[in-house]
DNA sequence: GAGGTAAGAGAAAACCTTTTCCCAACCAAG
DNA sequence: CTTGGTTGGGAAAAGGTTTTCTCTTACCTC
């Protein structure tokens, strides 16, 4: 071999507006000029620029752009949602929104390491992001990392914020009343709620709003189950609530899919049928599992990647020198409707 | 309101090199040289400088040494896998291998719309991405964009490249393989295969060796069943398998989890037992469905975490300079053992 | 004390683009 | 012929850092 110690890179030399300017005989001032629109020359000259700018297939340094606008056209989204269930809806909601301004996501998944969390913030200030997107996976917990004061925009999707900070998160009390007012107008009357443990801030949200909305339909009351966010709990549930002597339910709101496919799948061991005997709704609509439940589940979504567009737009307009009120946006939910629940009585 | 047109940011101006040099009272260059071990000066004055430095909270932009450097410590991962199932592991993988040398990860979905890709790619090279790997939901499958003669790094992992690139991708053989061998230490003989439809290229990969292992091992030969990737599927194959006069199996092997899952409730229903009478391997392992099956799934796991930490190792290999034989790169699974296969016959 | 060397530090170029300011040339009007 | 205005285009600075080269001192040796 000869001299290897100088690798000899396979990749040319990306053309710069030099080259532009070069070969089309002006300045790079000119150039630069004739491919943004600016300053005064001939309609030829700045249409002669543009057509050697193409035939040399000429694309502006970002990052010299960059570093004289201060702005990377760059935003970091910062996640410990490991399997990205909640995560990538919402990254794709802030991509389909930053895409068409020309920025670019760095994702970053800081686990529960603050270590590892302080590692990737830095990294992103160092280039420069525009701003930083926080969220999680569950509402109530801290990413474990402090974004206060941070010298760019920051705003929280799907994450409990500091207190004056801009955050989005979904609508889960009007989520469960678009459960349980489903089931009212079906008819059903005795609607159950099995749900998650009693550490999570949304169990007693969604919680709330059941009872609520129990009571303003003239509905009886039942306790909220409370356990884990299992399939298996699910289960367990069913036995709870269909194995004492009082009234049985005709109807049950889940706090997520996993629970409801626990329940129908119990309920069908059982020989009760659903939606014959039991609706079941479910929540999060994670289309793999209630596409799977025998009969498909409906379900509440958070709409979490209209919530995200919201999040990427509303980090555009900060960037750009907008100010936004702080506090916390809440989102709509919607009801996907399967077949877990029954038809109206009049079609 | 005063004059707000002139929107006065709240956001304070980064210190920079010059900042520190001024306050130090050096110039920029002895200031750089000092923050980066390089050049010649008294301990004392490096101190000094160091100090400074620190004190004024001095983080070199990136964009600047980037420009310089012709390295922006920034790659991207491209994939069309919306719900991240393979490419989050992945992502986890790449990001751990190049968090610790200052590189981030654009995420790009570019879901089935080359038009997307076209977007995305062409940002990121604007952004002076140092590389690029692309991805996906499927290894058969292609991108909708092509990354051939891209003037920068390519490595594909776990989607099907061009033909002479870089690229990494599961051994689903040796997974395979893994699966009916543990089945023969069990003790088990008669092992069926369900899998998914004969338009994935792993289907038969894994098909293929399944029959090569069943033969080493002397195992009466048994045809696979190809259907959809879905427990529905692993129902109707059951009955298939345990309907008919021949001998029943007592093993199934699974092309997914899912598939795993409907095989085992199907089971079930009929009464036989897993692992008692049936043992059952599954694919991907999953865990959200390994671990909620009952029993919970014995599963071969592709090792994707593993798999994108190899690929991010050699974009950045590959980035310095070095030059990495094209072609595929085969890595190993591994059999993530749970409680639906039983247990080996003397502890 | 002369000559040489090494140390310490700064000036300037480079990376690439944008933008402001300026200059030269041309034209028309007085 | 002068004045004033317009038009086409270039020079230069800015953005923040790194690196090479150069310059000035101080020190050492004979």
């Amino acid at each position: 071999m000869a001299s290897d110690d100088q690798p000899v890179s396979v990749f040319p030399k990306p053309v710069t507006l030099r080259d532009v300017a070069a070969q089309a005989g002006v300045s790079v001032a000119t150039a630069s000029k004739a491919l943004n629109d600016q300053g005064r020359m001939t309609a030829e000259t700045r249409e002669r620029i543009r057509e050697t700018a193409r035939s040399l297939g000429f694309r502006p340094n970002s990052l010299a752009q960059s570093l004289l606008r201060r702005r990377s056209f760059t935003v970091g989204l910062l996640t410990n949602d490991t399997y990205g269930r909640f995560s990538l809806p919402l990254m794709s909601g802030i991509s389909d929104a930053l895409v068409d301004a020309g920025v670019s996501v760095f994702l970053c998944n800081v686990e529960e390491d603050p270590r590892l969390g302080q590692l990737h913030v830095e990294a992103m200030l160092d280039k420069r992001v525009d701003g930083i997107i926080a969220t999680g996976k569950r509402i109530d917990r801290h990413l474990p990392i402090d974004l206060a004061n941070l010298r760019i925009p920051v705003i929280y999707a799907f994450t409990q914020p500091d207190p004056d900070a801009v955050a989005f998160v979904s609508d889960d009390a009007g989520g469960a009343r678009l459960a349980v007012e489903h089931f009212c107008r079906l008819g059903r009357k005795r609607i159950a709620h099995v749900t998650g443990p009693a550490s999570f801030a949304v169990v007693h949200e969604r919680a709330q709003a059941y009872r609520a909305a129990l009571i303003e339909n003239g509905l009886p009351m039942s306790e909220p189950l409370l356990g884990a966010w299992s399939e298996a709990w699910g289960h367990e549930a069913v036995t709870i609530l269909f194995d004492d002597g009082e009234e049985k339910p005709d109807a049950v709101f889940c706090g997520n899919d996993q629970i409801a496919r626990g329940v129908i799948d119990a309920l069908r061991e059982r020989g009760l049928s659903v939606p014959g005997d039991v609706g079941v709704i479910g929540f999060d609509n994670w289309e793999i599992v209630a596409e799977a439940t025998r009969p498909p589940l409906t379900s509440v979504d958070m709409n979490l990647t209209a919530l995200g567009r919201e999040a990427g737009l509303t980090l555009l307009s900060l960037v750009g020198g907008k100010s936004a009120a702080p506090g916390i946006r809440k989102l709509p939910c919607r009801l996907v409707v399967r077949q877990s629940c029954g038809r109206l009585p009049d079609g």
